[in-house]
DNA sequence: TGTGTACATGAATGGCCGTTCTCCTGAGCC
DNA sequence: GGCTCAGGAGAACGGCCATTCATGTACACA
């Protein structure tokens, strides 16, 4: 039951052709980076004319930002239904947004790839507004984890920088995971919570 | 005494001007990425011809790969005396370990930079050996976690994937921090060799 | 003194890139 | 029918890029 078809980030858009051209700008983002791809390889990704692309989008680097604003706001979504429709404790808080994380990665591989790596190729404005909404999902990473600490759960004498600990490691998964490998989407979930919980040196199942 | 002037990667290497250029070009790549930066820029920063670049490199995809060996040389040398220096014990041996990477990773952001985000950007031969050696170094973690599971000391029912785990988060480091921050070089170490021993469900000082 | 070799340079060359321009089509609406 | 407007296409333009070429200097060494 491993071989889901890779979903694609964008579903729809109102405009016609809007999300088959940010679905075609990920993947050539994806495989070449942002400099090493052209408008030409996303315009033949997307089936149009390269002429077409600037009818969606002003310039490369907005189709860019377009593209990542997508790939963010799916991430957020995922995290903050999970941490919702979690207890009120820490530990499984956390247990649930590392979850709904790593899902996220292993669904969007290319799309975590281009938001770790290429947002530095946005101007200025766009990446600091992207900048500002990542910081809003480790935010809520932070949160938890002083939450845990307060409450005396997490007894890691480091609480200030394990939110940013365990979303390097869970970010990395995207550079190395494959979905024909040994582990399931599921295993793999389970394995990284339990990881967060043991570096939070929090209690841990069984 | 935390304002290093910091250490070119690259010391000497018997041709005149090889290791300015290296640098230059690790510069120019960590800045703009590979597809960003210009043999041009390369030759400017290098304080040299855009032409003489082609006197020690015979393309701008070799250069790449020789900047990626210097660096990957360097972090594994490191990791490698750590170890040698260390204990028998796998908690020791890991805890320098991580000290030695995380030090690397401060003192060679840039490096750390654009040998995870550019790799890809080598052709296929390069591309596989500068791999093989990257993986070489994380076979060195992954080794002492064997180690410590066999030994009883890291319970963690997940000692497959940890080492990836734990060096995909110190990895991270290098995206965020920052030398007048309020973490010293030592602390920073310091707080991931407990993360990584406590992720490990190893034995924790104190 | 002559010869090879390492290092260095400025000027091409051919190609691709982002972007724009001009034009075309078809659907919605008066 | 006539108007508008979103969506679409091909051809061009100016610019930058990696690489090569022709040429020059200076030093080692026979």
């Amino acid at each position: 039951m491993n071989g889901r078809s890779p979903e694609p980030l964008v579903r729809n858009t109102g405009r016609r052709n809007e999300a088959t051209i940010l679905n075609a700008a990920l993947q050539a983002f994806g495989t070449s980076g942002f400099n090493g791809a052209s408008m030409r390889d996303v315009a033949k990704g997307a089936g149009t004319s390269l002429s077409n692309l600037y009818n969606y989008f002003p310039s490369k680097s907005k189709l860019l930002a377009a593209v990542l604003r997508h790939a963010n706001g799916e991430l957020q979504r995922r995290v903050a239904h999970a941490v919702d429709d979690a207890g009120n404790d820490a530990p499984s808080r956390l247990r649930e947004a590392v979850r709904a994380h790593v899902g996220f990665v292993v669904d969007h591989q290319v799309a975590t790839l281009v938001a770790t790596n290429e947002v530095r190729y946005l101007d200025p404005a766009d990446r600091t507004e992207l900048v500002s909404h990542r910081d809003a999902t480790q935010a809520t990473f932070e949160h938890i984890v002083d939450q845990g600490a307060a409450d005396g759960v997490f007894c890691t004498p480091y609480p200030g920088d394990a939110a940013r600990a365990i979303l390097g490691a869970v970010a990395a998964i995207a550079s190395w995971y494959r979905q024909d490998g040994p582990l399931s989407r599921g295993q793999l979930a389970e394995q990284y919570a339990r990881y967060a919980l043991a570096l939070l040196e929090g209690p841990l199942p069984r």
